[in-house]
DNA sequence: GACAATCTACCGATGGATAGATAGTTTGGC
DNA sequence: GCCAAACTATCTATCCATCGGTAGATTGTC
C-alpha cells in the first residue's frame, strides 16, 4: 500500500462510510467494527486517523458543517432565488430519502441522540444546527424583501417550523415507508410559507 | 419484600423508568443496568419481568398504544371538537418537552432507530404509527365534514404532515435548547391545516 | 410444599481503545 | 547518489468495561 497514493484517501473512506452508517443506524448503533469491515481495513487503523469516536463524530459533523457552507455559496453563486433556495435544501433530502438505503437526516439523527453524544460532539451538533437555522432565515429574509414569503411569524419561527419538518418527514417516510409522502408535506410547507 | 403488595408493580417500575430513559436517550443508548439502577433492583429481576430487551421494548410499545387509544377515547367521550383533539394532542407532546428531562417525541426517536430495531419491535413499532395515523385521518375527517380544516390536501398527506412536524418540533427543541419554539411551530401548523 | 420474585454469580460477545511490530515513504546529511 | 533516520499508515494482539442474558440459590407468601 503506498501512503502516498492513498493521502487522505483511507480517512476520507472513513468519514464516507460513518455518515452512511450515521444515517442510516445512527450514532450509537455503529462500532468501528462496522466501519472496518466496509473500508476493507482493520479496526485499529481506524483509531489511528480518528483516535476515539468521538473525535471521528467531530470531525464527520464539522465535514457537513463545511460542505454545507459551500453547497449555499454554491447556490448563491449561480444566483438562486430565495424560492430556488428553500427548494433544493427539501430536494437535498428527498434524494437521499429514497436511495436504497434510506438514509434519513442527520440533524434529526443527531437531534434524538443528543443528550447520549460525547459533549465536544454536542458542541459541533448545536454549531451545524445554529448554522442551518442562520442559513434558513437570511433566506427567509432575503425572499421577505422581495414580497415573496409570509411575514406573519418571524423569521426565527419559520426556520424553526422548516428544520422540523424536514427532519420529521424524513423518519416518517422511513418508518411508514411511503417515501412519497416526502413531495406532499413539502407541498404543504411550501404553502404555509409562501405568499 | 411483598411479592402479593408488589403485584405487577415493579413491572410497572420498569416499563414506567424505560419510557423516560427511551425518550431522554434513546432505545441504544440505555442498558438494563440503567433501570436497574433507576428502580433500585438488580439487573436479574428485570429478565424475570422481561426476558429479552426486545420483550421489554415490544410491550413498552403496545402499553404506549394501549395508552393512546384510551385517551383518545377519553377525548371522544367528552365530546371534544376535531380541532381540540388536535390541540391536545400536540399539548401533550410540548409538556413532555419542557419537563426537566426534555422528553423527545417517542415516535421520533423510535423512527430514527427504527433499522437497528429488533424485528418484533419494528412491527410493534409501525403498528404504533399506523394507529396514530389512523387517528389523525379520521380526527381530520371529521373536522372536514364540519368544514373546520382544509380540504387541499389528501387526509393521508396531512396527517403524516402532522406527525412529522410534531416529531421535528420536539427535537429541534431539544438541539436548539429553545423549548420556546415549539408554541410558535404548533401555530403554524394549526395555520395549514383549519380552513 | 409450591410459587412468585428477587438475589448473587457468572457467561460469551462486543464495545472502544492501546501497545508494539512492521512495512513502505520521505527527508536530510554527506 | 546513497543511506540512515524519521515519519506515515497499517497490522496483530490484547486490554478492560459493559452489554444482554443465564443458572441456581434464596426469600417471603399463600
Amino acid at each position: 500500500m503506498s501512503p502516498k497514493s492513498a493521502a487522505g484517501d483511507t480517512r476520507e473512506q472513513i468519514l464516507e462510510v460513518t455518515e452512511n452508517l450515521l444515517r442510516t443506524r445512527s450514532f450509537n448503533a455503529f462500532s468501528y467494527q462496522d466501519i472496518a469491515d466496509r473500508v476493507g481495513i482493520r479496526k485499529a487503523s481506524i483509531h489511528y486517523h480518528f483516535p476515539s469516536k468521538e473525535d471521528l463524530g467531530v470531525a464527520l459533523v464539522k465535514r457537513l458543517r463545511e460542505e454545507g457552507q459551500a453547497w449555499a455559496q454554491g447556490l448563491s453563486a449561480r444566483g438562486a432565488s430565495p424560492l430556488e433556495k428553500l427548494e433544493a435544501a427539501c430536494s437535498i433530502n428527498g434524494i437521499s430519502l429514497t436511495s436504497k438505503d434510506e438514509e434519513i437526516c442527520m440533524y434529526g439523527v443527531l437531534g434524538v441522540e443528543y443528550n447520549t453524544l460525547p459533549p465536544r460532539m454536542q458542541a459541533a451538533v448545536r454549531e451545524l444546527q445554529l448554522a442551518q437555522h442562520r442559513w434558513l432565515k437570511s433566506v427567509l429574509r432575503e425572499g421577505r424583501k422581495q414580497g415573496l414569503f409570509q411575514a406573519d411569524e418571524s423569521v426565527t419561527a419559520q426556520a424553526a417550523f422548516i428544520s422540523a419538518t424536514l427532519q420529521g418527514t424524513m423518519q416518517v417516510a422511513r418508518t411508514t415507508q411511503r417515501p412519497e409522502i416526502f413531495a406532499s408535506t413539502m407541498r404543504q410547507l411550501r404553502k404555509a410559507l409562501v405568499a
